[in-house]
DNA sequence: GAACTCCTGCTTTTT
DNA sequence: GCAGGAGTTC
């Protein structure tokens, strides 16, 4: 197949059976997978019905989707691209009333299931300051993601207090939410494994369905989401699983990276395909990541190549304190953009969330546009919430949590004391908040209340009303604006603050607008689904032409030209907490960070940190990140900074043994340029990176690091540089299809590595398909 | 019942 | 440095 080298052809080509494909950073791999389907559906002549491809967040899922499109043409829109929840959501929405669930169940948050954890303490007189919440819910959500029921989690930690106790909390939860009619996140994958283990006849549909099945990103997936696959996949076993072990950066989600890593024993038939050539980053960026990953162990031996040539060298800066850090990032987007890139082509990465504020002030100060992704939530603004809340108890009032939120936003005067007393009611009762508030009079011990309360019922009970009517959603939206007088009393309050409030709600509204011209049938529980699994980062658009602005992690599957990973500083990056852990595999999970970090990157990589900055409210030194060291000098432009500061730390450390401190060539530019450096350094294994003996760090391998960014595969002669693709026809030739028969090429488009052959078949039809894949013959006429 | 003030604890990362 | 929670006062 011309246009994919020989690895990725090989993937391609693999029909029946189990297949891992290894895919470093970069090397092709959504490539792969929509170039697989489409050799599924036009060679082996598969049903588009019968392919699924999970991936990992709604871009990716989009993004291929998108490919797939593209590549096949009709019927594409029939192969089950999704995420594993949204997957999980359309199933539940079909099956769950076997569970015994409502099919319109809710979707909790964090704050959700937070909200109701707090409750449980507090019925159960467990002190949340002895045993916070977020211990039980980190714990409940690790049950869920090794498939442990409450009953099993009781059995198995009887002999240990605190144990016992989450085992009540989280059965008592499970009640809850079962009470509520709602799935968390972790439910969503957890009821689907529970309705498939006990009903064969539903599993046996999806069997049938998915009988070819694809999971991108395969290192990020967790026990559950494996036992999913294993369920789906245990009939047909056409399984094929894309990763990259260096890429697993979710193992604090429960992430289980040996899925990956014992693919071959799970399905000892496994075909094992590794793709090492990368098409995204220059040979001095690949280098860099090369070196990084290389420090950890227990990872499968592979690295990243490119023939594109070395690019341009790193840059690396040290600055004062985080502000100037900032400054000298803005400036150098200013004079990149003044050299002709795009703001679109520029993104700014950071550990933590926390990190984007003084970066966006500083673009905000030099008018340059720019977005942040992530972090704060739109979705967990409060006035965001509480309209959300609205909502959702329009939707299914069974729920009171959301109730309770809303109950007296805006102000309306029922007050705690009367919401217990209504809740005490409804408890002895066995009727949900809601319930008891509609014969609001049978409730003892309130007067003035009741009319209020009453008063509150009919406001949703007439929103209900329009959702039966069938009126546009964007009219429900309004009237509760209104009716509820939420927008009033923002617009009378009329500070700087409410008028934020006022936008955000305006851009709210936009998108229940954009979701209905979206999806004209959609409901209001779709429209809910929609915002509780699609995240900000998903609906990023390329249109937009501005600096982007995220988290390493938020950038996973990203590519830009330029990349500045700000903050490179020990206990920022790697995170204090990393440094601290006892677990030996939390600062390889930060270096693996690191190297998705760096390998976003295509033409240019800038590196940076602050000698001291503002953290917990307090201002820090903090030494510059041993990522920065591992990397070999003489991959930086300009290594004045570096090559000072690791002198410096040298003579600190060894001023009593009379060392002086290497000399690492003059601090100019010129300095690492000829070469010298290196021989030097796979010589004497002395060097910048953690090999380096008078290195503060040194936990590092022995053998000393040789990084050639060069154009030379790692390993092997096999892989041989790509192929060009050439054609014997051209548009308006006749050619002959093994399958399709004969017929006219009607356009042909240079895509990529491939081109897209656009046929006009006698038998009918028109077709799109890939060169690679067509095999079209040249017919002499 | 509401508004105001003080205090604490926290910062990874997110489907 | 900030948000959310608790406690206090009107």
């Amino acid at each position: 197949m011309a246009g994919l080298n020989d690895m990725q052809d090989l993937a391609c080509r693999h029909v029946d059976g189990p297949l891992l494909i290894l895919a470093g950073a970069g090397s092709g791999k959504t490539r792969v997978i929509t170039h697989r389907v489409a050799y599924l559906m036009d060679e082996i002549g598969v049903n588009p019905y019968n392919i699924l491809a999970i991936t990992f967040t709604n871009k990716a899922a989009a993004e291929m989707r998108d490919r797939v499109n593209n590549i096949v043409g009709e019927g594409a829109e029939r192969v089950w691209v999704s995420t594993f929840h949204s997957l999980c959501v359309r199933i539940l929405r079909r099956f769950s009333d076997r569970l015994g669930y409502a099919t319109n169940f809710n979707i909790y948050d964090s704050d959700d299931q937070k909200s109701a954890v707090k409750n449980i303490l507090k019925e159960l007189k467990i002190d949340p300051k002895k045993y916070p919440e977020k211990m039980f819910l980190a714990e409940i959500s690790n049950a869920k993601e090794r498939y442990i029921s409450p009953d099993q989690y009781a059995k198995m930690n009887a002999t240990d207090f605190v144990k016992t106790q989450t085992a009540t909390v989280y059965s008592e939860y499970m009640k809850r939410l079962r009470k509520f009619n709602a799935f968390d996140f972790d439910d969503l994958i957890y009821k689907v494994v529970e309705l498939f283990e006990h009903n064969p006849d539903v599993l046996e549909l999806y069997q049938d369905r998915f009988r070819y099945i694809m999971v991108d990103e395969y290192q990020d997936t967790n026990h559950i989401q494996f036992l999913m696959v294993k369920q789906l996949a245990s009939k047909y076993r056409n399984l094929c699983v894309v990763g990259d072990d260096d890429q697993s950066i979710y193992k604090f989600r429960g992430a289980n990276i040996t899925n990956i890593l014992n693919f071959e024993k799970e399905y000892p038939d496994a075909k094992v395909v590794k793709l090492e050539q990368n098409y995204r980053s220059c040979g001095n960026i690949l280098a860099a990541a090369n070196a990084v990953i290389k420090h950890n162990e227990g990872r499968k031996d592979k690295a990243l190549w490119t023939d594109q040539g070395d690019g341009e060298k790193l840059v690396f800066n040290q600055s004062e304190d985080e502000y100037m850090e900032a400054d000298r990032v803005v400036n150098e987007i200013i004079r990149l953009t003044a050299n002709g890139a795009q703001y679109k082509d520029i993104a700014l990465l950071y550990r933590t969330n926390a990190q984007s504020r003084i970066l966006g002030e500083k673009l905000v100060m030099r008018g340059i546009p720019h977005r942040v992704y992530g972090g704060q939530n739109f979705y967990e603004r409060k006035e965001i919430k509480d309209i959300m809340a609205y909502l959702k108890v329009v939707n299914n009032s069974t729920d009171d949590t959301y109730l309770r939120r809303i109950i007296n936003v805006p102000k309306r005067g029922i007050g705690d004391a009367t919401v217990d007393k209504v809740a005490a009611f409804a408890a002895a009762n066995d009727m949900t908040l809601m319930e008891a508030m509609q014969i609001i009079e049978q409730v003892p011990g309130l007067q003035r209340s009741v009319a209020k309360i009453s008063g509150f019922v009919e406001l949703i009970d007439g929103f209900r009303g329009i959702i039966e009517e069938q009126e546009p959603l964007s009219t429900l939206f309004d009237r509760i604006l209104e009716d509820t007088g939420y927008e009033d009393e923002l617009i009378a309050e009329h500070t700087d603050e409410s008028m934020a409030r006022l936008e955000n709600i305006d851009e709210l509204r936009n998108r229940v607008v954009q979701f209905e011209t979206d999806y004209e049938e959609a409901t209001l529980a779709d429209f809910l689904e929609d915002i509780a699994l699609v995240s900000e980062t998903d609906k990023m658009s390329d249109d937009d032409n501005m600096v982007k602005l995220m988290t390493i992690h938020g950038s996973k599957g990203l590519e830009f030209p330029y990349v500045f990973l700000c903050g490179m500083e020990e206990r920022i990056f790697p995170s204090a907490m990393a440094i601290n852990s006892d677990d030996e595999d939390a600062l390889e999970e930060e270096r693996r960070l690191c190297y998705v970090g760096i390998t976003r990157a295509m033409k240019k990589l800038y590196l940076s940190c602050a000698r001291n900055r503002m953290l917990h409210g307090s201002r820090n030194c903090n030494d510059i990140s041993r990522f920065i060291k591992e990397i070999p000098p003489l991959l930086f432009q300009d290594s004045g900074d570096i090559t000072r500061h690791v002198k410096r730390m040298e003579e600190r450390q060894f001023a009593d043994t009379g060392y002086t401190g290497n000399r690492y060539g003059s601090s100019g530019q010129s300095g690492y340029g000829k070469g010298s450096y290196h021989g030097r350094s796979s010589q004497t294994g002395s060097g910048y990176s953690s090999s380096n003996p008078y290195s503060s760090y040194s936990k590092a391998k022995k053998e000393p690091i040789s990084i050639t960014p060069s154009t030379k595969p790692s390993f092997g002669k096999e892989f041989t540089v790509n192929r060009e693709l050439v054609l014997d026809y051209g548009e308006g030739d006749r050619v002959r299809h093994m399958k399709f028969g004969n017929g006219t090429v009607t356009q042909l488009v240079k895509g990529g590595r491939d081109y897209e052959v656009t046929v006009d078949f006698d038998r009918g039809g028109t077709r799109k398909m890939f060169a690679s894949f067509a095999k079209l013959k040249r017919l002499e006429e």
